[in-house]
DNA sequence: CACGAACGAGAGCGCCGCTCTTGTCAGACG
DNA sequence: CGTCTGACAAGAGCGGCGCTCTCGTTCGTG
C-alpha cells in the first residue's frame, strides 16, 4: 500500500502525516468534527498551525483523510468479524458482522459522528470516499445474499405495502454491479436496505442519547435488535434450517 | 403559554426574542448546529454581537431554547397528523404520524440536524427539552397501543431471539407512567422502540446523504419502510381485519 | 558544490464566543 | 412632575479559530 520511504525527509514526512492523523482522531473523540480544531492538532504534535498546511492543503482534506481512515477501519472490522464465522453459520454471522460496527462504532464514538452524524457544514465529500464507505453494508449484503443462496426463505411483502421495485433500483444496480446477486428479490433487497438502516439507526441513537430513557444496556439491545432485523431477513435459526424449498406466506 | 406584552419594553423584548429565534433558525438550515454563529444571528437582526446577551445568557442557552421550539414543532407536526385521521384506522394513522415525522425533518433539515445529529461538543441539553424530546415517541406509541388495544395480533419474538424484557424495563415504565398501557407484551415493546429507531434513521440517512446511491426517491422509499415497520407491529390492513382473539403464533 | 524544493516559524487577516465598560432611555416610585 | 434604577445597544478587547504569506533554514539532487 504505502510505499517504504527511501530519504529522511520522506519518512519524516510520513511519520508526521501520521501523527497529525492520530493527533486529530484523538481530539474528534471528545470534541466534535465540526469544531475540530486544526491549531489544537498541530499543538498537540508540536508544530505550529500554518506547518500543518505543508501535510493537509486545507482542514477539509484532513477532514477527508480521517474520513476515508475510518472508513476504512469499519469496514475492515466488519469484514473481519465476518470471515472470523463458519460461512455457513448466516445468523451468526449477521450478529458477528452487527456487534462488530456496533463495537467499532462505540469504541470511537467521534469517528462515528464523523462518518454517520451531522455532515460538516461546507464540506462536501469527494469521490474518493464512497469506495470504503460502502464495506459495510457490502458485507451485510454478502451475508444476506449467502443466506439465500443457501435456501433461506426470503421475505415476503407486507399485504398493501407499495412497490418499491423502481426505487430501489440504485441499491439492486449497485449490488449486480459487484457480483453479490444477479437478481435479488425487491422484497430482499428492501428489507436489506431497512436493516442496515436501523443497525446505524440504533448506534446513532445510542451513541447520540436518544434511547437514555428507555434502554438500560446498549449491548443487550442491540444484539436484541440485531437478532431481530436479521430474523426479518429470514436469518434465524429456524428459517434456514426449516427446507429451503417452501414457497412463502 | 407566553403573556401578553404589558409595557412596550416588554413588547420589544418579545418581539426580538423571537427575532433571534427565528435568525437563528434560518442560519441553521445552511450551517450546522456547531457551527451556529451568533454573531451571524445578531447581523441578520441587526444587533451586535454583546446586545444578543441581553436575550440569551450564552449560546448555549439560545441553543436550548431552539432545540425545545423544533423539539415542539415536529412533536405536534406529528400529533396532528395522528389526530386528523380516523381513530380506527391504526395502518392509516402509523402511516401519517410516520410521514409527518419526515415531512417535518426533510423541510428544515437544519432543525433536523439539530435535534438528531451529532450532539454539540460541548453542550449537554438541560432538563427542560426530555418533556418535548419524547412528543413524537409518545405519539407512535399511542398509536402502537391503540391499535392492539383494539384486537391487533402482537408481534412473536423471532426464535432464538434474546430475551430483553429488562432491558426495555425503562421503556415500559415510560409507556406505564405516561397511562399509554399498563402493561405491553415485550415484544411488543421491543418492535416499537425498533421501528421508531428505523424511522429516524432512514430520515437520518436520507438527510446525511447516506441513501445516495441506493435509493432513487426518499419520498416513495419512506414510505415503504414505515409500511413495513408498522406491519411488523401488527399494524397493516390484514393484521387488524383479522379475529382480534386470535392468540399469537 | 550549488540550486531548488520542502519545511518550520511567525505575523497578519477576518472571523468566532464571550466579557466589561459606557452612555442612553424607558418606566416605576416618591 | 422629577428622580433614579434597571434594561438596553454599542463598542473595545480577550483569546482562539482557518487560512495566507513571508522569511530563514535544511535536505536532496543534478
Amino acid at each position: 500500500m504505502t510505499d517504504r520511504p527511501r530519504t529522511a525527509r520522506a519518512l519524516a514526512r510520513q511519520t508526521l502525516t501520521r501523527d497529525i492523523l492520530d493527533a486529530a482522531r484523538a481530539r474528534l473523540t471528545d470534541e466534535g468534527p465540526t469544531v475540530l480544531s486544526l491549531r489544537a492538532v498541530a499543538r498537540d504534535v508540536g508544530m505550529v498551525s500554518s506547518a500543518v498546511y505543508r501535510y493537509f492543503p486545507s482542514r477539509d482534506a484532513l477532514l477527508t483523510a480521517l474520513i476515508i481512515e475510518c472508513y476504512d477501519e469499519l469496514g475492515a472490522a466488519v469484514e473481519q468479524a465476518d470471515a472470523a464465522c463458519d460461512r455457513a453459520d448466516r445468523p451468526g454471522r449477521w450478529l458477528a458482522a452487527s456487534r462488530a460496527l456496533r463495537g467499532w462504532s462505540v469504541e470511537h464514538p467521534g469517528e462515528f459522528a464523523l462518518l454517520y452524524g451531522t455532515p460538516v457544514p461546507g464540506y462536501a465529500a469527494p469521490r474518493d470516499t464512497v469506495g470504503p464507505a460502502t464495506r459495510v453494508v457490502r458485507t451485510l449484503i454478502q451475508v444476506v445474499v449467502d443466506a439465500h443462496a443457501g435456501g433461506a426463505r426470503p421475505p415476503v411483502a407486507a399485504p398493501g405495502a407499495p412497490d418499491v421495485t423502481e426505487v430501489v433500483a440504485p441499491a439492486r444496480a449497485f449490488v449486480a454491479d459487484r457480483g453479490l446477486a444477479d437478481d435479488a428479490p425487491t422484497e430482499l433487497v428492501v428489507r436489506t436496505l431497512i436493516a442496515w438502516t436501523a443497525l446505524f439507526g440504533t448506534v446513532s441513537f445510542e451513541l447520540f442519547g436518544h434511547l437514555e430513557g428507555s434502554v438500560a444496556d446498549g449491548d443487550g439491545w442491540f444484539d436484541a435488535v440485531a437478532v431481530r432485523l436479521g430474523a426479518d431477513l429470514g436469518l434465524s435459526a429456524e428459517a434456514i434450517d426449516a427446507t429451503p424449498a417452501r414457497s412463502g406466506r
